[in-house]
DNA sequence: ATATTTATACTATCTAGTCGGTATAAATAT
DNA sequence: ATATTTATACCGACTAGATAGTATAAATAT
């Protein structure tokens, strides 16, 4: 058996993602990847075919870890609470937790950089990419549905707008922070979403 | 007399951004902007001593219609309107119409694109962009003091905070719609926007 | 007259990707 | 026990092409 080769496939995973949040893919050459993990090139193209090889890797775990922060969270808050409303803002709050003591060059979200530099890359990429936000959509949507049925609300409410709303904020407070530094700038806007949740729904 | 340059310069910051959004501009090579631009290269560093000049040159030229669109459309709100809320509404549901018909390949925003690709290049383009979101800031966060004073609101409100969710959920719905090419997306999520602002201040 | 543009050729550097070869360690044969 | 094979992991020099940017001389429009 030849030594395990699983830690600097994930070292380069790691290594690439930080990059690329940090600068995104295309700006980051292979020798700057091999450089900061502290290989050569030939074990990163025997790890991976092609760079591109790379980026849709990081995408496919990206996305995986994704599913995995919603689900755990939810159930989480499904926990402690048997309310929905509640059970829905507390995994706003949960969510809130995990960005309070991040430092502003990990801020960011590897969809939206792939987005804005290179269009989605391919067809599966673009898969991965919607199929993973509407795992967000509409496991919150149900949430939202059930919320509606026992806080009827006065005005109309669109439970895929409200749970699409939640991504979008996220994303514009991600956004917003690399551009502004201003990493408490997420939660103050998380905050406003539960705001505006408590708003639609309280009588 | 010499020949008039700046229709061909012109021509070179309007493909090179639009380049820059679809796919990003360190993923742009100066050989596609001069051939969509259809120009030689001998024209293109005639008027851009560099690559990186011509980005600079589009984050000021996207930066001055950003402020001018925001002065505009309020100047326009503020005379349909004497009421500080209903300005604001207006305001929005200008800027909405400004999205009515766009297609979803031009959808996005020059900053958001550089930070996520480059780290925003350098510090002179840092100072612009955040200049340019502290105008936004600034410019919404007073005529939301107006709206306090005229509607006390039952909880308390930060103005600046208001002012960025605007900003925020721009940024966002655009990212979600590069993802997912639903620019109806943007027009709604304003609509949230617009909404939220109404339930803090009506009575 | 002169700023602007074309056309073409050129360079230096960077970049993704290749390839021959080495290292490791377990499995197997003797 | 020890030599040999096998499969995986890793190295680093090399290549071919792309890329930003330069050089230059002639053409063109005002």
């Amino acid at each position: 058996m030849p030594r395990d080769g699983t830690t600097t496939r994930n070292k380069i995973l790691e290594v690439g993602k930080s990059l690329a949040l940090r600068q995104g893919h295309v700006a980051t050459s292979v020798d700057e990847i091999i450089e900061e993990a502290g290989i050569t090139k030939g074990t990163f193209f025997y790890h991976f075919k092609s760079k591109q090889d790379l980026a849709v890797a990081l995408i496919e775990k990206f996305a995986e870890n994704d599913v995995e922060v919603l689900k755990k969270n939810l159930a989480t808050a499904e926990k402690l609470s048997k309310d929905p409303l509640q059970q829905l803002l507390i995994f706003v709050g949960l969510i809130q937790e995990l960005h309070e003591n991040l430092d502003d060059s990990s801020i960011g979200c590897l969809f939206a950089s792939y987005s804005y530099e290179n269009q989605l890359i391919d067809k599966n990429v673009k898969t991965i990419v919607s199929d993973t936000i509407l795992e967000w959509r509409s496991t919150l949507s149900d949430k939202i549905k059930k919320i509606i049925k026992k806080y009827p609300p006065r005005q109309k409410v669109n439970p895929d707008e409200l749970a699409d709303m939640f991504t979008v904020t996220l994303e514009g407070a991600y956004v917003f922070t690399r551009l502004m530094h201003q990493n408490e700038l997420v939660n103050q806007h998380l905050e406003h979403y539960k705001n505006y949740i408590e708003s639609l729904f309280n009588q």
